[in-house]
DNA sequence: TTTTTTCATTTGTCTGACATTTGGGCTTGC
DNA sequence: GCAAGCCCAAATGTCAGACAAATGAAAAAA
């Protein structure tokens, strides 16, 4: 009737739940220090190694920090937002690339999730967002930009329409879904004319943004989730070929 | 210049990094046997307690699974949304409780992602999904619900209109906004009259949704993310009133 | 052929040891 | 009295070796 976290797994793992939980439920507040090592082993009447392991998982999942010498040990952690990213980056690319998740599904999800930001970055943007949205609007008009250039320049101009919304939760969410889709979108080829096209889209988009017209931006979006997906089909249609 | 993260970590923390570069980057692919953590330990030149540690950080963000017996080891694990589901919930979970961040953004954020899944759900909803919303409906008029079940009903009736959206990256990313916030709202009172209120609205959302109405989902949306925020208001105020 | 037994392999856990880090307290010098 | 430097205890990081337990495969028995 426990939970099966808990139920028949290892012990490092059981002790890692327990402590989790003590976290998550507020037992153990905010750079509050755990018991030593050797406490805890004899608390839970385990060896000082299985203690050690159980530790190491909630490290991995930013729960903790560990510090060294004579005041040293094992504090709660404050989750920051940065902490968060990595890991929320990591998980959505490896669903992605796992095929869990076919491109359709992501970029549907992507764009509707940025979609829901436009209002708000609307009204909201400041001069510094517009600034950065033009800056790499610039960057993805040197011809020679290689496609991996011009990938990462799209991703840190729609970061920056995301960060305009002014919701960290909102910029933490679309950061996921905007890189993880970044492995995929590496294998595009793009071509002069595709450039083009999406540089367009995002000089509208910034356009719109500049006079607070949140209608404008959603159309705009809306265009470019549509021609995304028709480049992602090329690559889908590339790939099956090569492996038939 | 190396990644921090890499740079001057602890054993474990370098040698987990590295397989888990190896696993994003495809170089080692789903199901695949890890080697035995013996000849991990001679591969990487540390001692067997190290290569565990590691890989117990690995287990914890779900990368690998462990099996005992003359054929286990460790594997690659092919990530699932139910895997990925726990995690984001946790996270969510601790970022609002550390007071990273206030129930007002939380609020903001997830009824934008839930907007977003407005036109999705109103084109593809099914049967099941109503059936689910209408059932989530019933047990809300029981007068005699505590408000914690009233939450969690709360919780399961805005799942199944996020799962109409039928995109799993969707559901994956609302699961944390709406389970996050779980606590907090938990720590609402619901007056009879508030109950109300947001029958009506969740009884007009399942409605337009059965008649495919994107837009009066929409509104009904914004509608319940003005109350709620209401709500949260009252919360805090009553929160501060007793601290102070 | 089917069943049982044995066994090698691998992870899980424990014990004990030493290295390294680090802050507090003590000593020393002024 | 006060400051600088030294020493030391406490804690984590790492290592080596051992045994327990699980497990599938090979060998042996039916």
């Amino acid at each position: 009737m426990k939970k099966s976290s808990e139920n028949a797994a290892d012990l490092s793992a059981r002790i890692a739940g327990e402590i989790r939980d003590a976290i998550v439920a507020g037992r153990l507040i905010v750079d509050e220090r755990l018991p030593s090592e050797a406490e805890l082993a004899n608390q839970f009447n385990v060896s000082r190694s299985t203690v050690r392991e159980a530790l190491k998982r909630l490290a991995a999942q930013s729960l903790i920090r560990t510090q060294r010498g004579a005041t040293g040990g094992a504090f709660v952690n404050r989750l920051r937002f940065e902490d968060a990213y990595g890991q929320q980056i990591t998980t959505s690319t490896l669903l992605l690339s796992m095929n869990e998740v076919s491109f359709d599904v992501a970029c549907e999800a992507r764009f509707a999730m940025e979609r829901a930001c436009a209002p708000l970055a609307a009204e909201r943007r400041g001069p510094d967002h517009l600034a950065r949205m033009r800056a790499e609007i610039a960057r993805q008009q040197q011809p020679d930009l290689s496609d991996e250039a011009f990938c990462d320049s799209d991703v840190a101009f729609h970061r920056a329409l995301v960060d305009a919304a002014g919701n960290p939760v909102l910029s933490y969410q679309l950061a996921g879904a905007v890189e993880g889709m970044l492995p995929l979108m590496n294998m595009i080829t793009f071509t002069a004319r595709s450039r083009e096209n999406i540089l367009r889209l995002h000089i509208e988009i910034t356009d719109a943004l500049e006079r607070h017209d949140a209608d404008a931006v959603t159309e705009a979006l809306s265009a470019l989730e549509t021609y995304t997906l028709q480049l992602g089909q090329q690559v889908i249609v590339a790939r099956s070929a090569r492996n038939g």
